[in-house]
Parts: structure tokens; C-alpha cells; sequence
DNA sequence: TGTACATCAGTGAACGCGCGTTCACTGATGTAC
DNA sequence: TGTACATCAGTGAACGCGCGTTCACTGATGTAC
């Protein structure tokens, strides 16, 4: 038995990520089997013997997100003891509509990057997504100063609008219009939904500075 | 001079409403020239004699709502000298996030349908879809109650909401989740941007009924 | 410890298909007489 | 009013390229002796 079953799923795994960070930035159709097996340092033909389809590999990148770093974001979001629930949602919303995350194109969050390629993909993918944004949308009903029915509302709003501003924020251009959308949907979830101001955004006080 | 310019005119114009309605339903990648003239009752060939390449058909896509469709549903939304101010940002609300909306993908806004779209897209169609957002952002604007920069931000926020929220629930399964996303973004925009209840939507009446 | 062997991950050429685009041709239509 | 003509919208076959997938082959690696 050549090559142990440690270095296959090493592989595996380089593969998923190279795929994860390129359909993350440049979607579904745009990305090549070619493109991601040099990314991760192999060649064309080999992608088959980890996986049946390009579809396949997709519904994988997906599943990693979802029990890599989604499932640390929720982790991190219930543990600071300290901070108080609405707290907790305050930073959730901060970090998910920070100029970071709407920068790095190749670590956002799949419900930004996948939002228009999901409904043409398969059962796997779409499940994932569904799956990924009911655990967004729990979190922040945990999180919420509210309970029962208008907690729920308000959790997918507010989920609707994080992720929504995102998408529409990408689809603009880089002048100033995106900014505006992203600054805008952080201080309207920060004041309208959890009924406080949202500290300085990064790119505010740079305005202010200058 | 055989074929009159007319005739030449009204023909580019079918092709290009066959587009409009194709690149809604399915997007840019996912429509084939063969696809987008046989639903003008023509042919492949024909094409290049109106556009010089389907980029450019996507563009003229584009322009046409702006111009046509969008352009009625702003003026629309001056018209009425009865209602207040507040009225008319709550209509347009309602509209686009109704479930019809929802539901006719052909005849959606297409800040919605080609959101993903957009940004591998050309300097025209990024012109155009970056014109009809800030059209619906000054609309809003306009017809908040709030003044100068506070009315500036809630438009932003709220089309962010408005478009994002159809993006997401369009990703989403049919099975109830997609529908709680968009009556969710519905209720909560009429609240806490327009402060004032929602009435019923045709969803809920129904459940209601039931 | 060293060597022959079997396995199968990985290679890269080749296949096949879809689709944007081109092109030689056709035929419908307006104009000139 | 009727007919020959010129134009060019429209046709559909063909081209070319990209890309997902297949396949015969290679060679690295673990195992058996």
C-alpha cells in the first residue's frame, strides 16, 4: 500500500483549500481544475483521483468552511464571558461588515461569495449554504437583546443585511460607493438593531484624521 | 435601402428584451447567443449584424431597464401628491420586496440578478448598475424622514437591505427559509428605517387565513 | 539491512463538447426606371 | 403599375478555443522476503 492514507488526505486537503480560496475569489464558473491543482502544486489529471467532478470539490470547499473557520466564528462568538449578549452580536456585526472582510476576497465568508452560484449548484452546496446561514441567523437571535418571534426577525434582518450590504457593496465600484454602503449598513445594524452606536470604523477614523 | 431603420431598430430591440429576460433568469455566463436570438425568433448569425459581442448585448440589457422599466418605477414613485413622503418610501419598499418580486425572476431589478455579475463585467454595464443604485439610494433618500447625512445613511443601509435581502433569499431554498428572509427584511425595514408597521404581506395574510 | 515487487498518486497528452464568433451565401425589401 | 436591381438582415455551417474529463503511462513509496 503505497503512499499512506495520511499523505492522500494531506493532499485532499491542500486541493480543498486551493479551491476554497479560488472560487471564494472568482466564483464557480471562473475557476479552472487546472488553476486549482497548480494552486496547490499539482497537475491537471491528478484532481480525479480525489475527487468525481468539479462539482464535487465545490461542495467540499463549501463543507470546509462551514467546519473550519465558520464553525471557529461561532465557537469564538458564544465564549467571552465577560461580554454581555448584545455585546456579543455587536462584534459579530463589526467583524462580518469590517473593511477586512469585504477587502480579503479570498477569506469571506461563502454566503458573500457563493450567493449567486448556490442556486444552479447541486444539492450539497445548497444545503451547506442554507445550512451555513441558519447558524448566522441562530447566533444572532442568541445574541439579541429581544426574544421569541421578533428576536428571529430581527436575527434574519440583520443576517439579510450583513451579508446582502456585502454582495452589493463588491458589485460597486471601488470609489467610494462601496465604502458608503458597507459603512452605512454597519451603523444602521449597530443603532437600528442593537439600539447602540457603533464605535469608529477603521475607514472613519482615517477620515477623521485627515 | 432595403429593411427599413426602423425595422433594424425594432428588431435589436427584441433581441435585446429576449437578453434582458434571459440574463435575469440565469445570468450572464449561463445564456448562449443561440439561446437569447432563438427567443427573438431568429438565428446565431443574426446576432453580430445588432451587437458586436455578447458582452455588448449584456450592456444594451443593462441600459434597457435603466431607461426603461427603472425609469418608470422612479418616476412612479414622485408622482403621487397625496401621499407623504414616508408613504412613498413604504410603497417602494413593499414592491420590491414583495413576493412577486421574489418570485418573477424576469422581471426583477437587475441590481439583484446581476449582482455577481457585474464586477467580470465591462466598464458599461458596471456604469449602469452602479447609476441604478444610487438612483434607488437618492430615492430613498429623498423620501425619508430624516435630513441630510442621517437620510444619506438610512438609504444606503436600506437599499443594502432592500437588494441584498432578495440576493440572499434567491440563494435559498423554496422551502420557507427564503420566504422568512425576505418577509423578515420586509417588516423590520418598514419598522426601524420608516417607523412604522408593515401591513400585512400577501404571505402572511395567507398563513392567517390558513 | 537490502532488494524485488505491487500499488496507486500523479503526469500530461488527448478527447469531446459547448459556445462565441466568422463567413459565404440567400432572399426579403426598398428604390430606380 | 410593373420589373430589374442593389443592399444588407438573416441563415446555418464551420472555425477555434477553453475546459472538464479520460486514459495510458510513470515513478514514488510502503511491504514482503
Amino acid at each position: 500500500m503505497p503512499y499512506s492514507k495520511q499523505h492522500k488526505s494531506d493532499v485532499r486537503a491542500r486541493i480543498v483549500e486551493s479551491a476554497r480560496r479560488l472560487f471564494n475569489r472568482h466564483g464557480f464558473d471562473h475557476v479552472t481544475i487546472d488553476q486549482l491543482m497548480a494552486e496547490a502544486g499539482l497537475t491537471r489529471g491528478g484532481f480525479y483521483a480525489h475527487f468525481r467532478s468539479k462539482e464535487a470539490v465545490f461542495a467540499a470547499a463549501t463543507a470546509s468552511f462551514l467546519n473550519g473557520r465558520g464553525a471557529i466564528w461561532r465557537d469564538e462568538a458564544g465564549v467571552d464571558p465577560t461580554a454581555g449578549q448584545v455585546e456579543m452580536a455587536q462584534r459579530m456585526v463589526e467583524s462580518y461588515l469590517s473593511r477586512d472582510h469585504l477587502t480579503q476576497t479570498e477569506d469571506q465568508c461563502p454566503l458573500i461569495a457563493y450567493a449567486t452560484d448556490v442556486p444552479r449548484a447541486g444539492p450539497k452546496v445548497q444545503e451547506s449554504y442554507r445550512e451555513l446561514l441558519e447558524g448566522m441567523v441562530s447566533l444572532f437571535d442568541a445574541n439579541l437583546a429581544e426574544t421569541g418571534a421578533a428576536s428571529r426577525q430581527k436575527a434574519l434582518s440583520l443576517a439579510a443585511l450583513c451579508v446582502g450590504g456585502m454582495v452589493v457593496a463588491r458589485a460597486l465600484p471601488n470609489d467610494g460607493i462601496a465604502e458608503e454602503i458597507r459603512v452605512a449598513a454597519l451603523n444602521d445594524a449597530s443603532s437600528l438593531w442593537l439600539g447602540k452606536d457603533a464605535p469608529l470604523d477603521q475607514t472613519q477614523q482615517e477620515a477623521q484624521a485627515a
